[in-house]
DNA sequence: ATATGATATCATTGATGGCTGATATGTCGA
DNA sequence: TCGACATATCAGCCATCAATGATATCATAT
């Protein structure tokens, strides 16, 4: 019996957890069209102010995006081309055999979606 | 301006929900290897049998694995390859870019893990 | 130096999800 | 049919997290 290597398994779900959000979703689906400011990344998703810049704040020390600061400004860009790969990946999951996490009622986004 | 498509990005934040989980990445994972039974999945992750059951229905009902019923066991495997992949580009990221993931006080699990 | 605009931080609140322990369903063999 | 084993379901508790509103920091221009 293989025995399942915890620590590997832990990382995964911390990143996926990471992934888990639709505001941090829609941050790094606005940030794939190139870097973006906060504001503008504000302007595209909808969120608030200080709760895009929290997900930044969290994406960033995660190390999946790198900001940077343009004068006023701080331009948030994607940090890694495999990001992309796995969030196109994830849209063939659910296109195709992961259908069932439509009508899936577990695991529900708050009351924010 | 462009907008984020707001149904694309529910859907995937609740894959990947679906997919922040400890215990159901260690179902997944022992499930890497093949077809098992609840026992034998709950012998290699240590998992209690309620729980890993539980998990295993809401991965069901999502599309991510399949049950079989073979006399009085149910055996249970990866319903879609892709997934492999994705638990693999997932393993890239932590080990590459996303290293940050480690040290991140966010999303941490709960008392379980 | 100060005002303005851009971004970051903080505390609170409200809701969700996971684990446990007990129990129910279901399947097979005698 | 009954007993034994495998799996599924349920209720309750506890912890975590996201959003909000107010405020703090930081950078620039006048």
């Amino acid at each position: 019996m293989l025995r399942v290597d915890t620590r590997v398994v832990q990382l995964r779900a911390k990143l996926f957890r990471g992934l888990g959000d639709s505001s941090r979703l829609a941050i790094l689906d606005a940030l794939r069209a190139g870097p973006r400011s906060v504001g503008e990344i504000v302007a595209s998703t909808g969120l608030s102010q200080p709760n895009a810049s929290n997900h930044l704040r969290c994406l960033n020390e995660c190390g999946l995006v790198a900001g940077e600061q343009r004068g006023r400004f701080v331009h948030y860009r994607l940090s890694d081309p495999h990001l992309e790969t796995l969030l196109s990946l994830a849209d063939e999951l659910v296109a195709g055999t992961a259908q069932g996490v439509y009508p899936c009622r577990n695991y529900e986004p708050g009351k924010s979606d």
